[in-house]
DNA sequence: CCTTGGGTTTGGAACGATCCAAATTTACCT
DNA sequence: AGGTAAATTTGGATCGTTCCAAACCCAAGG
């Protein structure tokens, strides 16, 4: 009874239109639960689709109808904790609304980050988020993007002449008040010698972060040495590496903002090496909240920006922005709420 | 001089066409780097294309050459490092490649997984890498999925009736080798009562690493003490409230064998509250080298399956099962390595 | 018997690319 | 100039779906 479904091809509408004897236009309606279609039509058909292991073929649908069920999501860093949970807060509602996430990894390169915008606009998403790699060119990625697409500008802002991408809607952690939160809780712990160590200045986050730290200092009369305002690359291992420059003079700080979390653990180690015991001779404070922040020797403090919840709201960000396409740009600023725990002590001996 | 790009719509090949006076086919062939088409036309169409800012549009491309361009990826645990390392690894190869990756993460859930894939299938990728969730059934996957779609089981066997898709590709860590490391190196180090710790026997892998621990206790002649052989969810935070299981009776464990890094990490913590020091006090192994295990307190003895090269080679693999559909099926089986760190003490008082 | 009209169904032209066989142009040789 | 081969270009069909206007069916009403 029936035909036998097409091997080696995939399953069409046509095989099923014919296979129960009714147009390609029926079968389509059935499949997208039109009223229109009388309901022993619809169970032939439904039973036919069936038979045949029908699967639907979305980018056929997808390039008739003119739209798109895809949305690009590229980071500088997948392998980061942060935006790993990140992209799973983007994927959790994307999935929930029959979008597909089309994944991009730029491994923190901007030729990378061009490359994979490029392929991936070939592929049409819908919309596109993005948390750009250090150093990256506004220009040329609206270059790689075109304005065609909205665009989601994550956790960085992008160098070069903005002005050109001002209709990118932004959705930003709060970085200068958390910083400020940490410097003012380790000023009221009673340190006066406070450094803040790490990160790149070539990242909008690192000069934000950087700002509320100078702005708690200033507040409470404090002087900004530039000396320990050290620089390094935001993993734990350069941290390590440049944490000696933190005690090069006499007068060393007794307590330090952190860039993040990564950064803030590796400068424990560093501390550890020079037999300073963290949370005990020297405070300390991180950034993001990452799982280890709560286990390491000591609990680091530090400011929880909830990275899967920040996902699931550029997901949401986008889908509205999909909705209507033409509302004027939206930048979001998240607040970001302050752990306290053992690794910011008082300090030590006066 | 020339035509206005389009506007609202996006710009097409036929654009290009009319744009320089020459046929649709001629613009494909360029388009394609054909060495067809004269090197004179080739600049003209090539201004062309600058000039209206085009952009190819690959699904239509797909739709017409019956072929594909993404590889789906479906993870039981994005947020894990670990899986978010593979993950990253995967788009690595898969960008060079010109493949695009379709990302799907299922919080382990099965209802989710399923879901996902439908999903997934739909947008007709050329592959697909699955690393399961818990207790999933082989038939249900296999409907989900097709016959047609080649697909890479990464990480854990799955449930039900797996003769059905014994065309599937597998890529597998070696547990059981690794387990048995670990507890020959305890031994090694003179302990006799040692515990397996955490996990789930749901989970393939877990069964796997038992059956190592168990495999080397016997050998050395040891007893399996059941009691000593307790399930977690594999997180920190079970595996802190699980471990007081192991100090019940009078004659605790020296020594346990941890199913991964997490749950070891977990049960540091549980030893802490009960002030016993792990690493001196209490031995202790993992599983997976997160970044975390390096710098930990103590550092912990674990076995490195080094995530992002596993994530590599999954893409390589089912890029050479898209080369060769009808090679028969491969299961591969990649060693871990023992990385023997502090936490893996002698026992402390005999 | 013919009309009217609601409920259903349907052919054929899109969408944006590629393939293919055939047409056109150019180049070269006697 | 004429003829042939090579180089280049091209129309039209096609991939699997959706849209649209038109066609079909059947019962009720005049």
């Amino acid at each position: 009874m029936g035909n036998t479904p097409p091997v080696g091809r995939k399953v069409t509408l046509s095989d099923i239109a014919a296979g129960c004897d009714v147009s390609r236009a029926t079968v389509s309606l059935v499949l997208r639960g039109s009223p229109l279609v009388n309901k022993h039509t619809r169970a032939r058909v439904e039973e036919e689709l069936r038979r045949q292991g029908y699967v639907y073929n979305r980018a056929a649908a997808n390039l008739r109808r003119r739209t798109s069920s895809s949305i690009a999501l590229v980071l500088n860093d997948l392998a980061n904790p942060f935006f790993a949970e990140f992209a799973a807060g983007v994927d959790e509602i994307l999935g929930n609304t029959g979008f597909v996430t089309l994944l991009g990894s730029t491994s923190e390169s901007t030729e990378r980050e061009l490359a994979v915008l490029g392929s991936l606009m070939e592929h049409g998403p819908a919309g596109i988020i993005l948390s750009p790699a250090e150093g990256g060119d506004a220009e040329q990625i609206l270059a790689a993007v075109g304005t065609q697409t909205p665009l989601l500008l994550f956790n960085r802002e992008v160098g070069g002449d903005i002005t050109a991408c001002d209709h990118w809607d932004r959705l930003f952690l709060d970085n200068q008040h958390g910083a400020r939160l940490a410097t003012e809780h380790l000023i009221a712990k009673g340190h006066r010698r406070i450094a803040f160590y790490g990160g790149h200045l070539g990242s909008s986050s690192c000069r934000q972060r950087r700002a509320g730290y100078v702005e708690a200092m200033q507040a409470a009369g404090l002087t900004v040495e530039t000396r320990w305002m050290v620089e390094c690359i935001p993993n734990r291992l350069d941290a390590v590496a440049q944490s000696e420059q933190l005690f090069t003079e006499t007068t060393a700080p007794t307590a330090a903002v952190c860039y993040n979390d990564a950064v803030a653990l590796g400068l424990m180690l560093g501390l550890h090496q020079r037999g300073l015991q963290p949370g005990r001779d020297f405070a300390l404070t991180g950034f993001d909240d990452i799982a280890e922040a709560a286990v390491s020797a000591p609990p680091l403090t530090t400011l929880a920006v909830t990275p899967r919840a920040r996902g699931r709201q550029a997901a949401e960000l986008i889908l509205q922005r999909l909705q209507e396409p033409s509302a004027s740009p939206r930048q979001t600023i998240v607040p970001v709420q302050l752990l306290v725990r053992a690794s910011s002590c008082a300090p030590h001996a006066a």
